[in-house]
DNA sequence: TTTTCTGCATACCCGAAAGGTATTTATATT
DNA sequence: AATATAAATACCTTTCGGGTATGCAGAAAA
């Protein structure tokens, strides 16, 4: 059976002519029907009763016609799905991000969503060291993390850069101080991030104070400033957080917990997107342009340690930019 | 785009191989690889990726695939649909019956469900006299009545004798008596249905009169004993109802009415199912054959006033019959 | 590294079937 | 009875779906 035979029964039932419907489907009576005749030889039911040069549906050819319908539709909503795929209007992105990193990606998404409104996102908060895995082995396509992933099949970009801050009791000493530089923190117990957990602040915190030739006391913990945890054992005065961004604590600690900037010129840490390196879907393009134009602030893309030089810009990558640039312009 | 498209499209894609599902379709392997592409080019999507002797499904091939399955599926229900309504499996038929026949009919449906579960029947009820334009308009398919119908383009058949009752409240001094006679009557007031109603039964009831030599009263009304409104005319003594069959009237009534058979030779009505001549619908023969053998007692088909002799036995017919039958054999 | 094998693409061919034209047939209308 | 309309029939043309032979590239084996 073919398509075609559907197309015609449909055209036919509706104009219940061989005619007219020959007409309406630019072809001639004749092989109408015996297009018709054929489907009916097929399924071995006759589908129109042909008396006195009017042509009627039978019972069968009733019951059949929406049905008939029904299926054309469907097979058009397939072609329909497979294209909107292809230009990224229809698909799902697999999101991680790391820890401190949830209020940036919904950023990302909400403008994502206005862009893209039929595409659905899938959020995971990854741990930064377990994202290079999570997207080789293909559990999320686009991964935020501080700091760049280190793996050669992965492509990454420098969002924005973030200075740590240190989150301390109100009661502490060090509470009232506009800001605070990293001697201050000589006496301090300092609540630092284990480095599975996110590797890149925890270097970057301990690197500092090596080379700041300070050791203070240091106590891992797998909490951040953000779970009630850990704002729990810096509001209890255990030690102070070391903390990326000026970030707000945990709400219910607000009025406990004061977030100061550390004021050091090497104290930041850069904020990055990683995919896929050979990305070709459409969909997941489209979110990394939407986060590109969202948060990069003339940053350059980056490529990864053992490929230096610009990142091979592709095709479909160039045709996503153009494709927000244009969504862009047209929303608000 | 053909059919044979979607289907190539989900063998290659279930297999991940041209090669693997060329064969399984039973089919060269040039001629699969060109039809996908023909496929793609028409709908201007990539589906597979071929790479490095390998293939695998694109993003939108991977959304592709669900649509066409359910594409494929629906075609093939719509063919189903069509073959097992032009069996008689599937369909509708629209059942008509008039005053007080409710309980014969919703026997019928009841046995006829059993055979065909997969049919719905559609009831209403019309008055013995609007049947013929009913039938005759597309409205209802069978029609049960008291008396055939009289019109040339209706079939009809007997099904059963039913007798005349008299329905009187149990106040009345013939309500002890085992049964009537038409000249017990000659002091009652007779509550008789109006013509319009029940033709049938109003002209058998006035000419038994008549031919009796009697002459009682006679009240017209628009309600049957089964109404609450009839049963409440007779309850109080207003007078006694003519009824057919020896029915039990509405049951709030039953226990102050009386029902007593009508002994007199001429006191019997026929009740026929009717249908439009030549009707060619499975579904609604099928119907008609298991109204047939449910409720027909040895009766003989009838025709029409104006056609003489036998009803001609269509091959439509004779195969409802072999049906149903065979489904008899089956069921208890 | 070379060889071999596997698997998709390309080139070309053939036959079936879709579509077109001319004509016939049947029914309804005048 | 004549005519007009619409579907069926007959026959022809062309397209295209499928087959065979072969090329070519990457992976596996030697």
């Amino acid at each position: 059976m073919k398509l075609n035979h559907l197309r015609y029964f449909t055209a036919v039932a509706e104009d219940l002519s061989f005619t007219k419907a020959a007409r309406r489907l630019k072809m001639a009576q004749p092989p109408l029907s015996r297009q018709i005749r054929l489907l009916e030889a097929e399924i071995g039911v006759q589908l129109f009763e042909r008396r006195s040069g009017k042509v009627f549906l039978t019972d069968a050819g009733c019951r059949f016609l929406p049905a008939v319908r029904l299926a054309l539709e469907q097979v058009g909503a397939a072609v329909d799905v497979a294209r909107q795929t292809k230009d990224g209007e229809l698909g799902t992105v697999r999101v991680g991000f790391g820890k401190g990193l949830g209020d940036v990606v919904s950023l990302v998404i909400n403008q994502h969503m206005r862009f893209f409104p039929k595409i659905e996102a899938d959020v995971r908060d990854i741990l930064s060291g377990h994202q290079i895995e999570a997207l080789l082995g293909r559990k999320i396509d686009v991964g935020f993390s501080h700091g760049p992933p280190t793996s050669r099949e992965l492509a990454s970009e420098k969002l924005f850069k973030e200075s740590l801050s240190i989150v301390l009791a109100r009661s502490n000493t060090l509470a009232k101080r506009p800001y605070l530089r990293l001697k201050d923190l000589s006496h301090q117990t300092l609540l630092l991030i284990e480095r599975w957990i996110s590797p890149n602040v925890h270097d970057l915190a301990l690197t500092l104070c090596r080379d700041a030739g300070l050791s203070p006391r240091i106590v891992l913990t797998e909490s951040t400033i953000y779970d009630e945890v850990g704002a729990m054992m810096a509001a209890s005065g255990k030690g102070v957080f070391i903390a990326v961004g000026k970030n707000p604590c945990h709400p219910s600690f607000a009025d406990q917990l004061v977030a100061l900037n550390l004021r050091e010129p090497l104290a930041t840490l850069e904020v990055h997107a990683a995919w896929r390196r050979g990305e070709s879907s459409s969909t997941i393009l489209n979110f990394i342009e939407t986060t590109r134009t969202l948060l990069q602030r003339g940053g350059r893309v980056l490529d990864m340690r053992n490929f230096p030089g610009r990142l091979p810009i592709t095709r479909e990558q160039s045709r996503a930019a153009a494709l927000i640039r244009r969504k862009s312009r047209k929303l608000p």
